[in-house]
DNA sequence: CTGTTAGCGCTTTCAC
DNA sequence: GTGAAAGCGCTAACAG
């Protein structure tokens, strides 16, 4: 306390520097013991109004911000969560992102981004920098490739998949949307335009498997039997959909539909037809998959299957908050009805069959 | 010591749970003081060469991981930085948050990134939140709109403005291509293409005026003072670009050759140009600003003038850990040439004139 | 080289 | 209601 009282005068409001006012210089100003600035700091209710005034006053005149690194320590918790996304630079999960941002606000928990694909490239263990930073959980935004990093993480923190299916460990929650439905929303939107020739451009992993299953099971039940069914592995890029896209041209006999993994994909669909003087709609018709900004610029107005990234992110958030209070729940997974954004690129077959 | 020797048989390496292993365990368990374990997590020289061995198993043993928010409550630093980004949708920007975060991973700080947009939404203060967080420093990407948060944060902790100009202080530095030179390139290409009526589409700030300047500049001191010359203005998005690219297309003397604020807004003009029937190159050339990786989309093949946004990004973080030393040194600001990248979009005009 | 003693700024008992 | 004391996990003096 002596000593409180001697360094309490340096009163802050003034511009440059001097130490950050703390709790203790502002029970010193107000009169009062730590216990009470703490206790008015999370307004807790055993205080009388007198001095909650008092302390309230001196932490404006002091410009007291709470150290929420100090608090941290004390409550063993960071206020962080991880938040793991394998490439910055393929957007499509800008909006899960929002989503995610939006629910932690709310709760005072900050997302700490980190690109594993570039940790990778400097040789750094992303997962294992996190925790050391003690976030209080994990979010896995699409696929993984330290699959057995999270696992390790899962056994201390809450973790959560976004936006994908892998790897599945039972205390580990999903939020996703419905790949088989989405796939089968835009399959069944082509067949009643009437299209019987059609391709699907598979994606990787778990999703892609999904996406081809709801194109193929679609076409089996409410086909007709005398479809032609193609499929070509085309990644996830837009050069893997340029060429899985000149493949499925170069076919005996080519589609006159395609429905590719995603809107990248389907970027590089639209370049192959260029590339051999097919016209969208007229010539082929393209479906892509995600809905992200590329897909509803006018100048490629892409139909595309939109699926709710917003929300996803959302429930993920919500997942982890949940499983932070109960670490041992079983698994819990969220599947999002996704749904079809008719644009320009997908129209009835030139010539039929 | 006593207690410590008690609380030491936890023994991890057990799966679920039990309190992490901290400093004082891996003391205990390698039978010396916490500091020498401090020590050897430094790398500090100064410990025996057996004692050092003995530490390193005794936390491999362990599985100890080190509390990083602990040792920042000591050294009065986070090892975070706040990121501040007005708009997550509009990704222009993530090659200058590779820049960034390639910079801070080698030395060990996380970006926490923050998108104001979605934070003055919910009506939370961006820049006092990140300061409770103890940031030890601040990157502003890109136009902020509470610059005077940007000023009372560099009160307290450096800061730096990446990929834009403003608000313009004497102790924040600044990283941004240089938008006179990048437009001149663009404008002297279209200039050399043999184009005679030219527009351009500005965009907002500082920048926007900078592009503009170097626009009009250059067919000043390069044309022959016959060209028509219009400029309007467009935003930064793709219905701001599609609005202003029908404004000059119904000029009386519609431009043959544009040069857009940015790649979003030259996607308007692309979808401009499909509702008017014109076609690009054929009828107009169109150069962007950006180069992001929409432009490289080969459908869209756009021309465009390359910002250097990771060198921007590179150059931000390594403003703001010399800042963090030399907190009052004067304004730096680095301006990066950028280049012009061609594509299928400029061509020469049709007729000439 | 090593151990002891103080903190960092806050929360959390636990008496008063 | 309030305050004193202990402690979160670590670093940072300072004696030995």
């Amino acid at each position: 306390m002596t000593d409180d009282e001697s360094s309490t005068r340096l009163d802050m409001a003034s511009p440059t520097g001097r130490r950050a006012a703390t709790i203790r210089d502002v029970a010193a100003h107000a009169g009062v013991s730590k216990s009470v600035v703490s206790r008015v700091l999370r307004d807790e209710p055993n205080v009388s109004e007198e001095r909650r005034v008092r302390v309230r006053a001196a932490m404006d005149e002091l410009g007291y911000r709470p150290n929420s690194i100090a608090r941290g320590l004390s409550e063993a918790r960071s206020g962080t969560v991880g938040v793991v996304i394998n490439d910055l630079r393929n957007p499509w999960y800008v909006s899960l992102l929002e989503g995610l941002a939006t629910t932690f606000d709310a709760v005072d928990i900050a997302p700490l981004l980190v690109d594993s694909r570039l940790d990778h490239q400097v040789g750094r263990d992303t997962v294992e920098t996190l925790l050391s930073r003690q976030v209080d959980g994990l979010i896995v935004v699409g696929t993984t490739d330290a699959p057995v990093d999270v696992e390790r993480a899962a056994r201390s923190i809450p973790v959560v998949l976004a936006g994908t299916l892998e790897p599945d460990l039972s205390n580990v929650d999903i939020s996703v949307d419905d790949d088989v439905a989405g796939a089968r929303m835009a399959t069944e939107h082509l067949l009643r335009l009437g299209h019987r020739r059609l391709a699907h451009i598979q994606g990787p992993g778990m999703v892609g498997t999904l996406r081809r299953k709801g194109f193929e099971e679609t076409i089996a039940a409410q086909g007709d039997g005398g479809e032609s069914v193609l499929v070509e592995y085309g990644g996830t890029t837009e050069e893997g959909g340029h060429a899985a896209a000149l493949r499925l041209f170069d076919a005996p006999h080519p589609p006159t539909a395609i429905l590719a993994y995603n809107d990248m994909t389907s970027l590089g669909v639209m370049s192959a037809a260029d590339d051999r003087g097919l016209s969208i709609p007229a010539d082929l018709s393209l479906i892509g998959y995600d809905d992200t900004r590329l897909a509803s610029l006018r100048h490629i107005s892409l139909t595309s299957v939109d699926n709710g990234n917003f929300t996803v992110g959302v429930q993920a958030a919500k997942f982890l908050l949940q499983r932070r209070e109960r670490p041992d729940s079983p698994q819990r997974v969220y599947r999002h009805m996704p749904r079809l954004v008719v644009r320009r690129t997908a129209s009835a077959p030139r010539v039929e069959g």
